[in-house]
DNA sequence: CGTATTCTTGACCGGTCGGTCACAATAGGT
DNA sequence: ACCTATTGTGACCGACCGGTCAAGAATACG
């Protein structure tokens, strides 16, 4: 056979993904990436294909961390208690980004899907599956009792991703747990 | 004296919004806001001084006519209904909006904000200009027992500005009116 | 130990970037 | 008509862009 690969490449990527989740795609140069993925140009372009597959093999990384696994349903207390935790998460993850980058995911959609087909259809397929993960809490929290029987579950996901994508851009104006856990707690109130 | 602009300058900043708007702000280079703008770079650079500078004129230009003007506290209806009104104007602008930019201010903040200072004390700035506008409306609202006195209206607005944020980056991946305005109507039902 | 195969390196490619500038064109003042 | 101040034009600048590739270095197998 042959040499071995001198450098992790799921490191490689994780330090790509760190770098455009800063800076976004456009602003982000290859002889940068390079650098911040500790490898030279070859290798990458070996690796990865092109900047652009890069950029999207890093935001499916992203979501891959990001989305619940698939064990997330088993095992959880109350509905109405398991989405306070999801909204309490983002609000840690946000106050503890010195940086400020908000979500990955958002920035890609604001960024790219006005003039990029592809993005736009991985934007929308994204904000779905986002939808169907607080609907899937809403329907278990009407069987359970959590949420009262007479909500339109259908509107309330889209209203909870709706809140959900506007905190990952507050978050980019401001760290200030007390605003952020405000917001949280006004927008939550709709589902008692 | 001398020669006269054969351009209007104004017209020329409108053009270079638009685009701007459309591709953000590294995604847009200098020939193609020439094209767009139906002038030659000698005109712009001399009359803008920088791709950056553009940006910022076409940015303030955007918030001029998209902030609220001075007279807009007088002879208003409702509190309540003032709100409603802006929400539902979003909602409208968003559906018409084939193109799915969004909110040109909000996504100068996703796109520049984390690695550009200048940028995100404007995305600071804006959001407070955001928030006291709702706050306004929510002390006139609780002045006439429009909104119930005990509510906290400086939490209830930034509550406002995270829907309406989250609304903008939602016109990015749906031009449905009926998700749309199911967002709204579940956002405003925390004044009742 | 030799060799086939893969990986790394960095020079290099054409093209485009933001920005400059000399010069031609056009206007008002006299 | 002439001068002067300003604008429009597009060739041009060095730098950098994303991407390629030939040659050398390193490995696993026979």
């Amino acid at each position: 056979m042959a040499r071995t690969k001198e450098f992790d490449p799921a490191r490689a990527l994780e330090n790509a993904m760190q770098l455009f989740w800063l800076q976004g795609y456009e602003a982000t140069s290859v002889r940068e990436l390079c650098e911040h993925m500790g490898i030279q140009k070859g290798s990458l372009y070996d690796t990865f294909g092109s900047k652009r597959a890069l950029y999207l093999a890093a935001l499916e990384r992203y979501l891959k961390l990001n989305l619940p696994p698939a064990d997330f349903y088993d095992n959880l207390g109350s509905a109405k208690s398991t989405i306070a935790e999801i909204f309490a998460h983002k609000v840690d993850i946000s106050v503890a980004d010195k940086q400020c980058r908000g979500c990955f995911f958002v920035n890609t959609i604001v960024e790219l899907a006005p003039h990029d087909a592809e993005f736009a259809a991985i934007g929308k397929e994204g904000r779905k599956e986002y939808e169907e993960t607080f609907y899937r809490l809403l329907a278990i929290g009407q069987r359970t009792g959590d949420i009262r029987p007479e909500r339109d579950i259908t509107s309330l996901a889209n209203y909870l991703t709706n809140s959900m994508f506007g905190l990952r851009v507050m978050a980019k104006t401001t760290r200030d747990r007390q605003v952020l856990e405000g917001i949280v707690e006004t927008t939550l109130s709709v589902l008692d």
